[in-house]
This record gives C-alpha cells, sequence and structure tokens, in this order.
DNA sequence: TCAAAAGTGTTTCTCTTACACCCATGT
DNA sequence: ACATGGGTGTAAGAGAAACACTTTTGA
C-alpha cells in the first residue's frame, strides 16, 4: 500500500508566451497544483478535482505523463500535463493555497520548485514539445474560435521558434483539424482575421496527417 | 492509500514475428506477467523483481508505459513496456505461476485475456511501433551482436511490413547507432553476414538523427 | 554449378523550405 | 493616406522511395 498524489503541468499561451500554472504553498513554497487520489477514486478524476480545488481551472484537456516514486518508495506520483486556454480560466486559490499564478516556463521566469516538481515540468514540457511536432495540441491551447494567426502564435510559443505564415497556413489547412466557421473578427486596425474551430473526432494518424503535422513542427 | 501493482508487455522478435511473453495462471487463465510493488519499493525495480520471479526473464529493458485505475479505484496499475532478445532470455515459470509462453501479437494467436490486460498489451503494442518509427529500438530485441539482416527483420515484425533492403542499410549506418565488430557469420548457405554492435551511448534526437529514424520506419 | 543470403548506387519524385507582395480594415 | 495585421503562390533544394544485379558461400 501507498500514498498515490498526482501532479500537474498546466500550460497556457498568454501574451505569446507559453506558461504554467503555479500555487503558492504557505510558508512562501512554490509547487506544482496536485494532491491525493484518495483510495476509491479514479486518478484522471482526482487530478481534475484537485486542480478546480486549488486554482479554480476547470474542464481542460488533461494527459497522463508519467508516474514517480515518492516518499523513498512509500509514495508515487501521478504527473499529468493540461493544456488550457488561460482567458477561460480565471484563476483564484483554493483551501490551502495562498496564491495562484502564471510564470513563463524559461528558466529565469520562475520561481525556486523543488527537484521533483522541477523534474516533472521539465517532463511536462519536453512532452509538449515533442507532441506539438506531430499533433494538434494547440487548438486546446485557445478559445473555441480562433484566427490562424493566433493558432501560429500558439505553436510559435510553444516550440519556441518562429514559423512561416504561409506554410503554416497551408499545412494547417491542408490537415482538416480546423474548420472556417464563417465569422470574421475586426479588432483594431488591420485586415478582420477568419475564425476556425477545431474539428472534432479523433484524428487518426494517418501517414498523411503526421507528415503534415510534422510540417507545422518543423518551421 | 491504494495498492500499486505493475504489469509487463515482454516482446521479442522470434522467427521474425513479434511475439509477448505471457504468464498462465492457476485456473488456466493466460496474464500479463507483473505483480505488486510494495510499499517501500520502486516502481521499476518491483517490475523487474517481478518479472524475474515469474518468468525468469531479467536484465532487459524496461520503459514505464502509464498507469491504470484497478480494483474499482482501490489500486493503481503501473504498466511497463520491456523488450527482450528472446534467445538470451530462457523462460521458467516461478512460484504462482504454471506456464511461461511466447504468443504472436495478432489478435488469432492470443489466448483469452481479460479486458485490463487487452489494453495494457494494445498500448504496449501501440508505443513500440510509434517508437519503432524515430528511434533505434530494435537492437534491444537482439543479442549483443547480430547482422544486418537480423535486425531488418525485427524491424520488419515491429512495424508489421517489409522494408527496402538498401534504403534500411543506408539508413541505419548513416545513423550510427550500430557498428561493424569486425567478425562476420556464415550459416547454411549464403555468403556470410557482416556481424554488427550496437553503439553505446544515448542518442539525442538530432533533427538529422530524427530524420534517419524516421527514414527506417518508413519503408 | 546451383541455390541461398549478403551486399551495393542511382534515379525519380515528393515534400519541405524559403521567399515578397497585395488586401481589407481602423485611425 | 497610412499604419496594421490578414491573406496568398511559386520555385529551388533536400529527402524518401523505388528499383536489379553482383558477390560469396554451402551443398
Amino acid at each position: 500500500m501507498k500514498h498515490v498524489l498526482t501532479e500537474l503541468v498546466v500550460l497556457a499561451v498568454r501574451d505569446a508566451h507559453l506558461e504554467a500554472l503555479l500555487v503558492r504553498l504557505p510558508g512562501n513554497r512554490w509547487a506544482l497544483p496536485g494532491g491525493p487520489v484518495p483510495d476509491g477514486a479514479a486518478i484522471e478524476e482526482a487530478a481534475r478535482a484537485a486542480l478546480a480545488e486549488q486554482t479554480g481551472v476547470r474542464g481542460m484537456v488533461l494527459e497522463q505523463l508519467y508516474s514517480f516514486d515518492r516518499d523513498g518508495g512509500h509514495g508515487v506520483c501521478v504527473a499529468h500535463i493540461a493544456l488550457v486556454a488561460a482567458d477561460r480560466h480565471p484563476v483564484a486559490p483554493g483551501p490551502g493555497v495562498v496564491e495562484v499564478r502564471w510564470f513563463g516556463v524559461e528558466e529565469a521566469a520562475l520561481p525556486a520548485l523543488d527537484a521533483d516538481a522541477s523534474e516533472v515540468l521539465s517532463y511536462g514540457l519536453a512532452r509538449i514539445r515533442a507532441k506539438a511536432a506531430y499533433a494538434p495540441i494547440a487548438v486546446h491551447l485557445l478559445p473555441e474560435e480562433f484566427t490562424l494567426g493566433e493558432l501560429q502564435t500558439a505553436y510559435e510559443a510553444v516550440l519556441g521558434h518562429p514559423l512561416d505564415p504561409r506554410n503554416f497556413r497551408r499545412d494547417v489547412l491542408a490537415g482538416g483539424v480546423v474548420e472556417y466557421s464563417g465569422a470574421v473578427r475586426a479588432e483594431g486596425p488591420g485586415r478582420p482575421a477568419r475564425l476556425y474551430r477545431s474539428v472534432k473526432g479523433d484524428f487518426q494518424v494517418s501517414a498523411r496527417e503526421r507528415r503534415i503535422a510534422r510540417a507545422i513542427g518543423a518551421g
């Protein structure tokens, strides 16, 4: 018997930067959100519940990352990664939490974290970057309707390098992962942008789509 | 508090087929090898120990797959995948095990398995196939020295489709993941094959190597 | 000398990349 | 009218895929 807990790497793109959500615990210690998985509870549900309680964030895409030994073999930490559209998720500290805040994921922007949390965070970042190169993940980082410019910005934030707009548009549209919603949005000066939404349904990772997705990440 | 256990998808290439190692428990039930992770023990060590005890297989490459809820939320199963060189691992049933046997991974070749085990097995197969397309995994499925023909056969068994020998040799050798051992091996009629061994060391997944590795899997 | 497996280069085509200008709107 | 972001096509280079024959051995 061991105690089982979850930790979450919660990521969003805010202001063209990839940011992670951290919680400040009493004693000025910053940590990843998370909590125990009670006996009888499902792991993923417990992760969602812990995140909702500690930070107010709920209803996002959640993926299991890895399970780590903790507490000298007396515990197990099942790490998850969550992708959220930052605007749709106002944060509020829950019980036991002093503060909830977004931090840029660059080393310099992060507060001090213990070694375990750093490991989980690195693992999560590696996973999302690897996955961005072949899967249409960025749609999870955006509101329901978005412009291709916003989608490109999200990819650029995750990947950490700029993409060519013409190639990006060609490949995204060819991949069929987004569809034109029919609406446009004018915001300040400049030509109004068409709004797209992500196409529901599982994406078989066909050879063709893998290729296209790779292209998305390869700019 | 939950009980934590491991299950292992143990894979080998035997006779040009990808096969999985299963154990028969009393009552004629076939199952994946595995066992409890005792309080205080590390997950991966427990997985190795369980596999060694139940089947006699030890010292192979082990990778964590996923953690599943079990027993109505009262347990957690941390699934692993193991790649072994079949010839180097004679199997022998341990305590509590009636029989240990290799089965082809095709649906038709497998015995009846419970739903949980089937799910873990499918997950393991998906993982190894995905990984074969970009990482030099097949070397783990072969003895220390092997011919390029054997390596190609191993890849073909994992991927489930034939590869072009010229492209395969070119890409494998260009990738630098194997080196010529200097020896050759004559076996029956036909020109003797050069023996290769895998090059130690971590393979940074450089753009170049990713490309090459992709080539390996893309035939 | 025949059967069997190992080993070797080149060509074609597709995909990826790089690149510059016009369009529609707000101010 | 101009500043701002949105939207579009093409050409050159790189990588992947397809392809057939010669070599070396055992029988």
